[in-house]
DNA sequence: CACTAATGACAAATATACTAGACTTTTAGT
DNA sequence: ACTAAAAGTCTAGTATATTTGTCATTAGTG
């Protein structure tokens, strides 16, 4: 429950060049919600992931589901 | 922008047997929160849509990518 | 060293997801 | 037509996602 690091997230950021603060904007949401998605123990909105996963050009599945649950 | 209706969400919903009661319980929400969903127009939890991808069998990219956008 | 960019963490304020209740409308069965 | 279950709508309240601001740390660079 604690400590779940979307690590897969982070990796897909970097991978594409990007800071946080260039997926926040990206995105249109502030870099505390990036960091916050990022830390883990958080719940963001579809439509962020959504949002997101259009603009490191991933899936849902690739970047959202996880599978220690 | 205007009704948007999740259709898949539906289906999926409909072809498990279950009423939006059964699924808003499965998943410990109220039925107002998967009427929601199913009418679109909303933003759900990404936490909400694992939940109800694993109580109907599906995946996050099947009942939550949008298309038409 | 001093300077900057990037990350991580904390806290208060705001926006919005979600709840709880009551009600109307649709759908399906007899 | 009658009935009941299921679905849809509205409103007010609560929980929490997201914002805004600030500060500390780390790594690179002149």
């Amino acid at each position: 429950m604690t400590n779940n690091k979307n690590l897969k997230l982070k990796a897909a950021r970097t991978l594409a060049g990007m800071t946080q603060n260039d997926l926040a904007q990206s995105v249109n949401v502030s870099r505390q919600t990036i960091v916050a998605v990022e830390s883990g123990n958080y719940n963001p909105s579809i439509n962020l992931c959504v949002d997101i996963c259009k603009v490191l050009g991933c899936t849902l599945d690739e970047l959202f589901w996880q599978t220690d649950m």
